[in-house]
DNA sequence: GGCAAGCAAATTGTATCCAATTGACGCGAG
DNA sequence: CTCGCGTCAATTGGATACAATTTGCTTGCC
C-alpha cells in the first residue's frame, strides 16, 4: 500500500494532512486543476485523490460544482463521535485480550513524542493526538477496524478544527497514559471509562462553542414550506 | 446522494450487486475497458467505479495488473466479522435506545419479504439476508454507523459466496425476527445474544467448510522449500 | 528437455480534449 | 430602485489518445 505509490496515492496523501493540519479549511474550495497544477500533475489524478477523500467523508463534492473540504454538521459530528466510541470501545476489548509483546514500548514511545510537543497547538499537535488512537488500533491486528478509527479520527480532526477553539492538547496526553495503563492492568471497564471521557470531553468542548450550525442543516428545516 | 446520479454511480451500484450476487465470482478479473464497453462507458467512469469498490474492499487493485473481485483470505474474514459483531452491537445498543416510530413496521415488513423467497439459494436471498441488516443499521438514524454496517455486511455476503457452500437463509429469517422481538422489548443484553449467535453461526458455517484457501495463503505455506 | 532472454500483446497510468452544467454579471422592464 | 432574464466565463463530467509497465509466449541456447 505505502510502496504502491502511484501519483493519486501521493497527492491523496497530501491533500489529507493538508486538511487535518488546517492548512486548508472547512469549506474552502478544491478546483481540480489549482490543485493539480500545484503540484504539478494533470487533473485526472487531483480527481481521483478527490474520491477517495470524498468516500473518507473529508471532502464534500458537488455536481458541476466542484469540491469543498468537508464542513460536518453539528448532527454529523455527533454521528461520527458515535461510532467513534464504539470502535475504539471495541479496540481496547481486543488490545486487553491480545496485545502484541511490543506494543506497549510503541505506545509509549508516542505519548513521548507528544508530550515533546505538549503547550504548542501546532498542527503537529493535531496530528499526533490522532496518531496515537490509530496507533492503537492498529496494535488490534485488525486492519479493517484500523481502517475505520483512522477515518472517524481524520473526521474528528475535521470536527474540531471547526468547533472548538484550542485543541487542549494537554489533558488529552494525560488521558493517553491513563488508558495506557488500564490496558496494561487488563481492565476494561476503566480503559473504556477513560476512553469515553476523554472522547465526550473532546466532543463536549466542541459543541458548547455556539458556532453557527451549517447553513444547509439550517434551512433544511424550513424548506418544508416549498416542498409543495 | 441518490438523485446525483453521475455514470460512476450508476457503475459502481451495479457492479456492487453483480458481485455480492455472485455474479462475478471471487477472483474475476474486471477489465477497464472490458467493463466499460459492457455498460457503454468510457474507462474513466469504470476506473472511479473500481476505486470507489476497493475502497470498500469488494476489489483488489494491483498495479498495472488491474482489478479482481476481491478473495478474502480467512484472516480477513475473521477481521471483517469482528467489527461486524462490534458495529452491530452499536446498533442494537442505538436502537433500543431510540428506535423510530416506523421501525418496526418496516423491519417486519423486511422480513415478510424474506420469507417470501424462503428456501431458493437465489441471489435474491443473499442480497435480502444482508439488507436487513442494513435496514437495521439505517434506522439508527447515523449514517456514518449505516455506511460502515453496509460495508461490512457487503463484504460478509462476499466470504460466504468463498466459504460457505449454501448460504442457508431459513435459521436466519428466525433469527432476524428474534431480534426485531429482543429490541421491540427493550432487552439489549437478549438482542445482542441473538445477534452475536447470528454472526458467529455464519462465520462458523464459513470455516467449517474446507473450501480452498486463497491460493496465495496455501502455497506461502509450500513457499518456504524453495526459498533458499 | 529445460531454462533464459527477448519480443509482442494486453492493460493500466496519465495527459489532453470536447461537452454540459452552473454561477455571475449586466441589461432592461416594471 | 428592484426584480427577472439572457449571455458569458469558469469549472466539472466524460471520452479519447499516448506512454509506461507487466505478462505470456516464442525462440534460441545449453
Amino acid at each position: 500500500m505505502s510502496d504502491q505509490t502511484t501519483l493519486t496515492d501521493a497527492v491523496h496523501t497530501l491533500l489529507k494532512r493538508a486538511i487535518i493540519e488546517q492548512a486548508l479549511k472547512p469549506g474552502m474550495r478544491l478546483p481540480e486543476d489549482t490543485v493539480g497544477e500545484q503540484f504539478g500533475v494533470s487533473r485526472t489524478i487531483v480527481r481521483h485523490a478527490l474520491v477517495r477523500l470524498q468516500n473518507e467523508g473529508l471532502v464534500d463534492t458537488r455536481r458541476n460544482r466542484g469540491a469543498f473540504v468537508a464542513e460536518p454538521s453539528l448532527e454529523e459530528a455527533k454521528q461520527i463521535f458515535e461510532v467513534r466510541r464504539a470502535l475504539e470501545a471495541e479496540v481496547i476489548r481486543l488490545l486487553v485480550e491480545r496485545m502484541p509483546s511490543s506494543g506497549f514500548d510503541q505506545l509509549e514511545s508516542h505519548v513521548r513524542s507528544e508530550q515533546g510537543v505538549k503547550g504548542k497547538d501546532g498542527p503537529v499537535s493535531i496530528r499526533l493526538a490522532g496518531e496515537f488512537h490509530t496507533l492503537l488500533a492498529e496494535l488490534t491486528g485488525n486492519a479493517v477496524l484500523s481502517r475505520y478509527v483512522s477515518e472517524v479520527v481524520l473526521r474528528c480532526s475535521l470536527i474540531m478544527a471547526m468547533y472548538a477553539k484550542t485543541h487542549s492538547s494537554e489533558c488529552a496526553v494525560d488521558e493517553h497514559s491513563q488508558v495506557i495503563e488500564a490496558i496494561r492492568a487488563r481492565d476494561v471497564a476503566r480503559a473504556t471509562a477513560i476512553m469515553n471521557h476523554h472522547l465526550g470531553a473532546v466532543a463536549g468542548r466542541a459543541e458548547l462553542e455556539n458556532k453557527p450550525d451549517s447553513v444547509s442543516s439550517i434551512l433544511s428545516r424550513y424548506g418544508k414550506e416549498l416542498a409543495s
